[in-house]
DNA sequence: AGTGGATAATTGGTCAGGCCAATTATTTTT
DNA sequence: AAAAATAATTGGCCTGACCAATTATCCACT
């Protein structure tokens, strides 16, 4: 079972050479030609070869310089979906309107179905949420915060939304978290963000339906707002900072 | 300073279509030599980005069979659950729970963003589901009725959601469709769910997005009203035909 | 002799066309 | 109707060429 595509065995070669030490990190690769002839294969096999290593980043290549080996080599295991949307920013926004749909419902059977030992659930990971604020690692405030969420999802006794939801969280943090930490270090954002939550997982313990899934709603708007601002005043500090260089 | 690889082009080019949703997981691409002819593009350099986004895991090739857009897009939304679901049919109405949820969105926003060329496909899909009724195979007419429902959260541009959807479809498709054909044979059944497709396109073509949202609803309602039924008489059925047998 | 700029050589980028090999569709044969 | 042979399609690989960006070289001029 040796098919394989040549360009692949070629690729696997100069990463294992990469790998091993023979080819140093920012060291210049043969020209295209020459490598090709001392691999004895076509110029555009060992092309496709190099392009492949060059979108994984090892290799780094410039028009009529050369091909030279990456100085730092991290790759990046995700999942290609995820590797998708990191490309497009705005897809956090559709991330939200989602979540606007889906939470409320969650919230509203969230509300009628949990058991006790879901609230007690819901209720720890709040205090955990409260209680872990001020941390300086802004990216364990959002997995509390996702944290939380996923218990309400989880008291609503429907697994294929837990594991939608699951997958909507990892999107977020995974892959689109630009500028998702400043709603947790702003106060004026923080605060009321707080308040919503502890109103939601209160109308959920109460068992209050309609009134969860207005919680949720609401909450989500004021996230996606306050998510929205913080973009636009983003923007304009760069633009300022580009005045000033100019 | 937009110096550019074509290849790097292509790619984000083709990126751009699987994420986007003109080119759906499963899909089958062009020949290489008619896409590149079409893209206006050399062999070698389609070839160049198609082997980038094979190394990435977005499409895969089988010598002499063609290149396919890969299926497993989304794993973190679905995989692990269609074993689970296989063992629980019940979770099927957790399915619709979350359609119920989401499709009410994506119609709204369906009716305030969709493109001519949105309306003519939903309009197309619409009119391939009445045509096709009375097929002799039940699955055909749920893939028609999935066709439908998809287009319109195509044209609520929100990429997104139409994974997840799609994550959904496939979920009911391939793995729970006990009773899912009776929806399509009973005429009881057909015919308000056909008035329901119809009014759902009708308000997403014309642009009410709050009505669309209710047409949504009400139509998933609906849904979840007649499986229900469904089941019970089935139970009954059986019921009788042990006591038959006993 | 040193420096600046034109020139040539190197190197990656792209293309055209051809042949081979694996797969798929079609036809023929049994 | 099923199986085998054949044709058409499609990806894999190669040669050779030309263009464009970069780098090295060389020459004129100060």
């Amino acid at each position: 079972m040796k098919q394989q595509r040549l360009s692949d065995r070629i690729a696997e070669k100069l990463e294992a050479m990469i790998a091993e030490g023979s080819l140093k990190p920012g060291e210049r690769l043969p020209a295209e030609r020459e490598l090709a002839s001392r691999l004895e294969v076509s110029r555009p096999s060992l092309r496709e070869a190099i392009q492949k290593l060059n979108s994984k980043g090892l290799l780094n290549t410039r028009h009529g310089g050369g091909t030279y080996v990456c100085d730092s080599l991290e790759p990046s295991f995700v999942s290609p979906l995820i590797a998708l949307l990191r490309e497009m920013p705005e897809s956090r926004y559709d991330v939200l309107e989602i979540r606007h749909a889906l939470e409320g419902t969650a919230a509203y059977y969230a509300a009628l179905r949990s058991t006790g030992e879901d609230k007690a659930k819901i209720r720890r990971c709040f205090e955990e949420m409260i209680a872990g604020h001020g941390n300086p690692d802004p990216m364990a405030e959002a997995r509390a915060d996702a944290a939380f969420h996923l218990s309400i999802v989880e008291a609503s006794h429907n697994v294929v939304l837990l594991h939608v939801m699951r997958g909507l969280f990892t999107l977020l943090q995974n892959s689109i978290s630009h500028n998702l930490d400043k709603l947790y270090t702003l106060p004026r954002v923080f605060e009321p963000l707080s308040r919503q939550h502890e109103r939601l997982m209160n109308t959920v313990i109460e068992g209050d339906a309609e009134k969860a899934r207005q919680a949720a709603q609401e909450h989500l708007v004021f996230v996606e707002e306050s998510l929205q601002q913080i973009d636009r005043e983003e923007v304009h500090k760069q633009r300022a900072l580009r005045g000033m260089s100019g």
